[in-house]
DNA sequence: GTGGTCTAGACCACA
DNA sequence: GTGGTCTAGACCACC
């Protein structure tokens, strides 16, 4: 669960919903806003302090840290790319269990280029 | 680790790559392949004839039981999708942690028709 | 107190009394003898993990890493230097608050060489 | 950080460099100078009115109330043979942190006299 | 109010 | 049995 959130930050600072010096919900209300236990939260929090994603300043808050969302164009171009794929895949019929299986596998394959 | 086993022979299934009767191989070899624990192997199977993906013959083996591997066509052409989709979001100089966040938080979206 | 411990780990490694290779008690075993809570022993764990110091397997244990002992002559000698002090300062009549006082004192001292 | 400041005065009391009578500067000057909040440095002063390092008169001010001071003396030499030490452990190539460790395991151990 | 640490005890994955 | 995660709730330091 702890990880799934620093996706999910990592993921809005990406999109550049969360910008360098954006102050994040407080552990106690994150906690209470996604179901959790704080020291979940925490724990969390602690890690991406960590990864260098945000700062924490104790008795202020926790404050985006990241300089480095320079791609966010590309993120954007690659938002639409995915929201075509996954809409073409439904309309194949499949759910999204499969189509999350086609994901893993395609990307968990070694990609090696044909040398000719 | 043993959900992503279940989840790589659901995906073989629906590949086709394994049919109805085909043996899987036994706990002890499938656990030397994939350098895991018999254990883990052993609850994976347990859960998937739970799920009625696997038929466990005591002192037999373990047999694909499914039949719904139906949509194979619509599978392949999913692949293909798949396939260049991923290309496309490696050319964009996403790395894979970039496209599995995409691409959940794509999956995860509350997906309404526009109604008109 | 995981900070305590994580100095007592790193100490022993400076002293050569914990060796690369070597398995640490695990996580309940230390917890009973420091008489603290497991949590909090796994807490230390973690963060010499993170500091590299130690080395954590899953269902194996916990193993010392550290290649970075190589001072371990100079860590005696410090240790006979160190040990002659105390007894001057404990021969002079400070008590340990006091001895600690004079140390912390001349730690956070900015030590400039005196130019000419 | 409160502990660290009633140490502070400890030491100052115990070198001479505060001496009975003397005035503190006031709570809001102090938190200044070393920048911490000013709650903090009031609880390090209450804890000192309770430990007896100091008066607090109420609207006057803060004044040292120690005569403990005794062996200052001692303390002078205890403070040459503290510098000499730690002098001598830094040519050895120790960190503080390493220097640290040596004096707290010092300090801790239990210094038995060997009886004859 | 904030983050940080500690306790207590549960369940899971893995060997 | 190992480490890893989660929950629940306490107290502290700091703003």
């Amino acid at each position: 669960m702890y990880l799934q959130l620093i996706e999910q930050v990592r993921h809005a600072i990406e999109l550049g919903a969360l910008r360098r010096g954006d102050q994040l919900p407080g552990i106690r209300k994150m906690a209470e806003d996604l179901v959790m236990n704080p020291n979940t939260v925490a724990k969390a929090y602690r890690e991406m302090e960590h990864a260098g994603l945000v700062v924490l300043r104790h008795g202020a808050g926790a404050f985006i840290a990241g300089d480095q969302g320079g791609d966010q164009r590309n993120i954007q171009k690659g938002r639409a790319v995915v929201h075509r794929a996954v809409d073409a895949l439904r309309d194949l019929g499949l759910d999204d269990g499969a189509i999350r299986r086609l994901f893993e596998s395609e990307l968990s394959e070694i990609h090696e280029e044909v040398p000719r």
